[in-house]
RNA sequence: GGCACCUUGGCGGAGUGGUUACGCAGAGGUCUGCAAAACCUUUUACACCGGUUCAAUUCCGGUAGGUGCCUCCA
């Protein structure tokens, strides 16, 4: 399989180090607000890599971390985190906010059809080891305790920032944000955040430099090098987490263990909405339930996401959307002609063995999910023209099987038609033969009711659901 | 200010140094008892200006426009 290498920004072969299994690592949500569709196409791109990996040959074992504490509001914040704000905000505890926004998180998941990782890890059940990491690290050296914290010190680290390719005299001169004075160097970031005298947060814990609260890089390395190893095949995140938490999570991550801490790191790229960044502050943060309102379902949503590479930044429009849908729809009737393959029907095993080796291909290469897409509405073309064979039956159920595996469309969802719209509609078949078109176009609009369409074939006359 | 990316037909969106991506929408047609569906065809797409090349949308340089990151963020 190849896959494109952040660390090397090229397309390499990937092979994982135990040629059994997988360990992959998949930067979650900090869940202090609903998950927008932004958010969450992340987790679908990543999902589509699990998919494919499995269908590869690989187990994977794979582990998403659930942000619940320590993300600051801003570098420059005297100690309010996220959780804490959305507390506040809501009238509610942190820990409340945390539980209630994951389990929705959670759900939104389910709706997306995204496989549940191996590990969904929270990180303030991983206080412990977060401790014991920050620890390792003082015992080598690379910390420094300053009024508000513990810090890691980035001059100690070899190659620090090699992931961002940054310009660390550049990023220094053009900083903007207020640094605090006692911090050694700009890029140093916090291990463990104090609580500041006198106060009391929703969310602490004791340490060994006193109450507070883990930094924001911290449980990330911490949570898989438990699960997982020291050593990760994949580690995955939103191209926005390149520059910094990426970076520390190496920095800290190779401190502590001198050893490579992930081989891979693959970053996707963000969705737009209506060609905007996706922000707060312009309210365009589209939830699923928004969609759901405007008769939109989540695998709309995966389809229209699968039709875009997940390295290119791209967009979301009311348009592509509804295309999206329409493509969607046509795919299910297709897999619904499992239920009427037919004698003379011109599509044969041959078919979907040779889409399905097409598929996987481009799957294999970096996930290229728009031309496997495109080899699929080929074959769907084809089937449509000229029907299944009844001798393909096992091989297309076995397909469809495949294109749910890799693509999470749920095709093999749907269930037949019932007995008595069978019925009716072989009725309308002898009404026709007895040229009873009154009675056929009666029973049409009978099956209508039945949100069933047919369509009449030199072979005999198919059904499709209209809704 | 620093770094990076992008610009493809009505919309979305791949890809390639010379051959139809694909999907959605529109138009025409075929088929059909009819309607629908389905299928076929279709509007000569690759921002602009140069360069390299037998040949560039596809490589190189520049121009214009757009986006992202540098600050919590998928």
């Amino acid at each position: 399989m190849q896959l494109y290498n952040t660390l090397t920004r090229k397309l390499e072969q990937f092979e994982p180090t135990d040629p059994e299994d997988v360990k992959l690592y998949t930067c979650g949500p900090t869940v202090y607000d609903y998950q927008h569709i932004g958010n969450y196409s992340a987790y679908v791109r990543w999902d589509t890599l699990v998919r494919v990996l499995q269908a590869s040959g690989y187990d994977v074992h794979w582990v998403m971390n659930i942000t619940d504490v320590g993300h600051l509001v801003s570098d420059a914040d005297e100690g309010e985190d996220k959780l804490e704000k959305g507390a506040k905000r809501e009238g509610k505890s942190a820990w409340d906010i945390a539980k209630f926004y994951m389990d929705d998180f959670m759900l939104g998941l389910t709706a997306l059809n995204i496989q549940t990782p191996t590990h969904i890890v929270r990180a303030t059940d991983h206080i412990a080891e977060q401790i014991e990491l920050v620890k390792t690290l003082e015992q080598k050296g690379y910390t420094y305790t300053i009024d508000d914290g513990v810090y890691f010190d980035t001059s100690k680290s070899k190659d620090y920032g090699k992931l961002a390719r940054l310009d660390l005299a550049g990023l220094q001169a053009g900083a903007r944000v207020e640094l605090n004075p006692q911090k050694r160097g700009a890029t140093d970031f916090a291990l463990w955040k104090l609580t500041p005298t006198g106060q009391k947060r929703d969310m602490e814990w004791d340490s060994p430099w006193g109450k507070g609260f883990p930094g924001w890089h911290l449980e990330c390395s911490a949570m898989s090098m438990k699960y997982l190893g020291e050593t990760l095949d994949i580690h995955t995140g939103g191209i926005d987490h390149i520059p910094v938490h990426h970076i520390n999570e190496i920095a800290q991550s190779e401190a502590a263990t001198g050893k490579q801490f992930s081989r891979f790191w693959l970053h996707c790229n963000h969705l737009l909405v209506e060609n905007t960044k996706i922000a707060k502050s312009a309210g365009n943060g589209i939830l699923l339930h928004h969609l759901a309102e405007q008769g939109f379902t989540p695998l709309d949503v995966r389809m229209l996401l699968l039709q875009s590479h997940y390295r290119t930044q791209a967009n979301f429009t009311h348009g592509a959307l509804q295309a999206a849908r329409q493509r969607r729809l046509a795919l299910q009737a297709f897999a619904d002609l499992r239920f009427q393959t037919i004698d003379g029907g011109e599509l044969d095993a041959a078919a979907f063995e040779q889409t399905k080796a097409v598929m996987l291909e481009e799957l294999k290469e970096d996930l290229h999910t728009p031309e496997a897409l495109a080899a699929l509405s080929d074959l769907v073309t084809a089937g449509e023209t000229n029907l299944v064979s009844a001798n393909a039956h096992a091989a297309f159920v076995e397909f469809l099987d495949f294109v749910d595996a890799t693509l999470g469309l749920q095709l093999l969802a749907s269930s037949d038609i019932t007995s008595e719209q069978k019925q009716l509609i072989r009725e309308r078949e002898e009404a026709r033969r007895n040229k009873d078109f009154a009675k056929a176009d009666q029973i049409r609009l009978a099956l209508d009711a039945n949100h069933l369409a047919v369509r009449d074939t030199p072979l005999g006359t198919i059904w499709s659901r209209t809704a």
